[in-house]
This record gives structure tokens, C-alpha cells and sequence, in this order.
DNA sequence: TTGTAAGCGTTATCAG
DNA sequence: CTGATAACGCTTACAA
């Protein structure tokens, strides 16, 4: 493995002088300059970003702490930040999968030095205490973080707005029986969601009733249970907001059992704005999240935090939640078959996805 | 912050047993590693990784280079990977979105280091030397390589034989004149795949027509041009095999535009069966691909290499690509919706994808 | 069982 | 402009 010393020994010049050349110093006369260059590319030297580290104490990475990288919402959060920080030149370490905040804070433990920062999100039950011992260690961006405390920058996700905003249109079309099918419990977007849906009713000086709010742990069959649920009721809610798109997607296979027709019977709006949303039958109404922008924000908001370290005031920013009105939940009259090919079509090759290279 | 030093200080020792203990050595009275366990604590010393890099030669990371993070596929091997090395106690470095060779170096050149071993996806006009090159610094996994050369282990993707199986099942189907919208030119992937479409014609005793191969980019506009481009001609294919599943989606377009039905007037076969392929109407019959499964055995082989590094058998790992028999192609008579539907509900909750967790 | 000290491969601070 | 040399934080013989 050749080190800096032996491109010294080859060119006949200190290991001082190879460092200056290759961080750009201009204290180098140009025949020294060359010579080292030439060597250096002779001798095939790849310089060690790790001892490089040691002394700058600079990684030119960023670190990302994330519960999980199952599902798409994660892997756009991913390529966003991946997309961003490769723009400005750094490379990430990512540590994912943490399902208990320990596991959390060992994976932050073996970033230490490693890093120049960390872009976190915290886990459903981050313990507190956990999340605070890693950021006075690191520059830290936090993710849709369950509470915005103005020590750390983050960046939220709209969840009440959104919420509220679905809700609002279903009244708007006139539905007054609403049903909503919430998130785990604990779980801060499920919560906030909920307060959504809660608030759109108070708001238009209506009543929420306790007995529409159905349990559900964002997976699809959640959704199918709950249709389940209310079905023998006397009176069945016309409209289900379900807390994200999985649960919505099993809103209708229920609905699609008991007969009853999208959006014609019963409307349907989820949230999230997962992949296949447009691609369900009826597309499905929902609430879309740009997890693609949440990571490049995090990565752009961390990096000024870097360069003004000194700087008090940490950011909290506010990633918006909007509402997509698909057919679902019956706004629109047109055929949906119809739509659903004119969706697909109108745009080709555009989505934001596409990258329009080979798969695999 | 806090160091080594600090640690021995407070505790009363040399750095060196502070690290012993920190290392596992049995060689610590108990009283003296309770002592520096406590002090640690109280001291909150998180170790230096790069520190220890140094030394020690080792990271517990490995390293990740892909030409692009955009895409499904991208990001369900990322997800492999992820989890695999999460599985063995491993972070990941990445380094991704390369366009160029000199990129990929470059990227490479930042890994120096700060990885045990190196997982990388080759550009398509990856330059062999350039490879090479990366190849003879780190122990290198090549995920979908253009040739699989002994030197390396590889994970190469059944290209051939998955388009082999998609056009002859298409052929024991009635289907005689099938085309075939190609993948970009130079992409090793759509090589392959326009090699295993001809070959099924050549062993099935049937010849394959140049006017049947039309290009394409892998995105979904090309898809719909190619339906366009040939349906002006006197003799129209009864098929037509994408190369990849966007293309298909601008292939069902394109025939739904002319009011041709599938699977009733055209059959449709993409590849890589992309999320959404299974809820588009119809369903689409394509060739899977697991991405995931890509990513994870190629930590797996990485992690066994770097156990054996003399060994010099490289493994030539295939992942074999299958087809899966959707409505597309009018094998099944079933009819369409109900099949999406009942295939939807058949597993809720269970889909690879499916975390169960919060979106975001 | 513990301490001393020599690295690991760089950068940075001095003199020259 | 260039060269010694002391860090950087840790591990690991080698001694004690």
C-alpha cells in the first residue's frame, strides 16, 4: 500500500511538501509541483481519507441515522439526501434499520469521527434522552421530528395540515359521515393525522364521533379490517380518510368485497401518495409527501448549519403536505378508467423517478 | 471532547488499558475494568472510529458505488444491502449517481480507507481499466457486471434467460410475430435481454424480423413511440416484449390510444416488474428481477471474501430472473379486475415492501 | 495485570 | 519555497 512517504522518497521531497501539493498550497515551485504529480500518478498513490480525517478532523460525510429502510417513503428520503449531498460533494454513512432508540445511539457511536454531521430520524418511541446525547455530539438535522425543539434545525412534515386538508375537501363535497382509520398508536404522524381529521370537523362546526376513529397500524390489512369494522353499523360513514395510503389501499379491497362502488358508494382518501396511489382502482385521493425533498432539505439545511456552526438559530422547517385529488374520492366525474390512462400517458417518461437508465 | 486520554486520566490507568477494556482483552483485573467502564459513563466517551481505522486496518463499513440512485431498483438494492450489512454489524458508505468512469473512480478514490471492501454497480460504459483499477485497491463485489471476469466475484443478473423465458412463453402462446422494444444501445442489460428474445425465435424454428426490433431508451415514452412506429405496417404483431416495465407502460398506452385490448387484441410482456407493474390494468406480465435479493448477496459474498481473502476462487454468482404470468399476456382468462383485486387482498400487509411502519 | 512507546498516514507549525 | 517534527486518537507489541 503506498503512502505519502514513499511519493516523498520517489520525488525526493518531504512528505510536507507532497501534502502542499496535493491540498492545493501555493507554496510549491512549479518544477516541484510536477514532479510530485508525476510521481504521484506513477505510483498509482491514492491518498487515505482516513488518516486525513485524523488530523482535519473533516470527513466530507454526512451521516444518516434512520429507523428503517424498508419502503419506498425511506428510499426516496435516501436518494434525496444521497442526490443533494453528492451535489455538494459528500459522500453518506448510512446506518438504518434501528428499531430500538440503543440501536440507534450505537450506530451513532460508531459514526463518531467518521463525520461531519448527522441527518436523523428519530424512531416512534425515540427516547428523548437518547436523541439529545447524540446531537451534543454532532451537528444534527432532524427529520420529522416527534416534537421541534429550536435547539436542533429540522425539518417537519405537515402532517396536521395535510390531514386537515383532506378532510376539509371530503366536507366540502358534502360527506358528513367520516370514517378514519388512524395509525399505530405512539406513533407521531398517526397522531398528528388523527388531530387533523379531529380539527377539519371542529373547524366546520361539525362533530367528531369517537366511534368513526378505527384502529390501524399502516398496513393494508388494517384498512380491510376496518371497512370490516363499520359494515355492520346502522349508519355506515360515506367517506374513509385512512392515515396512509396502505391502509386506503385496504379501504377498498374492503369496500370492493362488500359490494360497494368507488367513489359512487363510498369515497376514499389516504396519505402518503405512495407509487402505486395512481395506479389503484379508482386512483386513489391522498395526501402527497415529497420524501425525495425531506432528505434534500435535511442535507442543504445541515450543510449551512456546518458553515455557521456558531449560528443560534437552527432552522425549523415545515415540508408541506398536499392534497392530490384523484378519483377516489369522487370529485371528479370524468370515466376513471379513462383518467387513469390520460394520468398515465400525459407525462411519459417524466415522473420523478425516472431516471431513464437500465433497470437493473 | 473527550479522548482516550481523558478517560486514563480520570481513571487512574494507561490509555492502554482503557482500550483493553474497550477491546475485550481478558487480560484486566475486574476491579480495574469496572473502574474505566464507570468512568467512561460518567465521561460519556464515545471511541473515535477514524482513530481506530488507523490503527487497526479495519472499519466495519463497506463501501457502495452505483452509477444512480434514481429508480425503484436502485433503492431495493440499496435496501439489500442495508440490511444485510446491518445484519453483520456493518455501515455503508455510499457513493452513488456516477455518470462517468472518472467519476466512479473518484468516488472510489474518497473510499480510500474508510472501507473494508467495496460493492459496486458498473456504469454502461464502464472503461475496463478504470475497474481495474478500483479492483486492485479493494476487495470489489461487481453487482450486474458487463462480463463476469474470474478475477472478481460477481453477481450477474439472468438477463438473457429471462427474456429467453418471456418471448417463448409468448411463442408456445400462438404468438409468431412478436416485437421487441430494445433498451438503450451500449447497455449491457438490454444486450442481453435483445439476445434472449432472438434466441427464442432461432430455437423455436422461427426466424426474428430487424422491422420487429425497435428502439427504445427504457422510458416510458418510447415505449408508446414504438407501438406508434409500427402501427402504420400492413402486419401488425400480435406481442410485443419490453425491455424493460416502463417501456411496457408506454406500450399499453400506445394500444390503448388505437382502442386495441390486452391481452384480447395485443399481448404485453415488460421486465424487472417494478412495483407497480402488478396494478396496472392490465396487470403486467414481466420478468422479475429481485433487487433486494441483488444487493444482499452481494454483501454476503463481499463478507465472505473479506473472511478469505487469499482465496482465489472468485464466485460468479447468477440471480436468476423469472417470469411472472400476469393478464398481459392473455395466458390467464380470468377476468382483469377481479384479479387485481383479489390479488391485492390476497396478501395484505405482506408484500416485500410492506414495513408496516410510518410513511414518513 | 499494567505501563511504555512505537506506530497508523496525514496535516500543520515551525524554522530554515 | 522546503524540511523536520509534533500532533490527531487509538491499538499493540514489548517490558515490567
Amino acid at each position: 500500500m503506498t503512502t505519502i512517504r514513499d511519493v516523498a522518497r520517489v520525488a525526493g521531497v518531504s512528505i510536507a511538501t507532497v501534502s502542499r501539493v496535493f491540498n492545493g498550497s501555493t507554496r510549491v515551485s512549479d518544477s516541484t509541483r510536477e514532479r510530485v504529480w508525476s510521481v504521484t500518478e506513477n505510483l498509482d498513490y491514492w491518498p487515505n481519507s482516513a488518516a486525513r480525517t485524523l488530523t482535519t478532523n473533516r470527513t466530507q460525510t454526512l451521516g444518516v441515522l434512520l429507523p428503517d429502510l424498508c419502503g419506498e417513503f425511506f428510499s426516496e428520503v435516501i436518494r434525496g439526501i444521497d442526490l443533494a449531498a453528492r451535489e455538494e460533494s459528500y459522500q453518506i454513512l448510512v446506518s438504518s434499520s434501528h428499531s430500538t432508540p440503543e440501536a440507534l445511539v450505537s450506530g451513532a457511536k460508531l459514526m463518531r469521527g467518521r463525520v461531519d454531521g448527522l441527518i436523523m430520524m428519530a424512531t416512534d418511541v425515540g427516547s428523548e434522552d437518547d436523541i439529545r446525547q447524540i446531537c451534543q455530539r454532532f451537528q444534527v438535522i432532524l427529520l420529522n421530528p416527534r416534537h421541534a425543539s429550536s435547539s436542533n434545525g429540522s425539518i417537519a412534515v405537515a402532517n396536521f395540515d395535510g390531514a386537515f386538508a383532506a378532510v376539509e375537501h371530503l366536507i366540502r363535497l358534502g360527506h358528513r359521515t367520516i370514517a378514519m382509520v388512524k395509525g399505530p398508536p405512539g406513533n407521531g404522524d398517526a397522531e398528528e393525522r388523527l388531530r387533523g381529521y379531529r380539527t377539519a370537523f371542529d373547524v366546520n362546526g361539525l362533530r367528531h364521533e369517537p366511534r368513526l376513529e378505527l384502529p390501524g397500524n399502516f398496513r393494508e390489512s388494517s384498512g380491510y379490517d376496518a371497512v370490516m369494522a363499520l359494515a355492520a353499523l346502522d349508519s355506515r360513514p360515506s367517506a374513509f380518510f385512512a392515515a396512509n395510503d396502505k391502509m386506503a389501499t385496504g379501504v377498498l379491497s374492503g369496500l370492493g368485497v362488500l359490494g360497494l362502488h368507488v367513489p359512487r358508494d363510498v369515497a376514499v382518501v389516504g396519505f402518503d401518495d405512495i407509487g402505486i396511489a395512481r395506479y389503484l382502482d379508482p386512483p386513489l385521493t391522498t395526501v402527497r409527501v415529497d420524501a425525495f425533498d425531506l432528505g434534500k432539505r435535511g442535507v442543504l439545511q445541515l450543510l449551512a448549519q456546518l458553515r455557521s456552526p456558531d449560528d443560534a438559530s437552527r432552522r425549523q422547517e415545515v415540508l408541506s403536505a398536499t392534497l392530490v385529488v384523484r378519483q377516489s374520492c369522487g370529485a371528479h366525474t370524468r370515466n376513471t378508467l379513462d383518467m387513469q390512462r390520460s394520468e398515465g400517458h400525459s407525462h411519459p417518461g417524466r415522473s420523478g423517478n425516472d431516471s431513464g437508465r437500465s433497470n437493473p
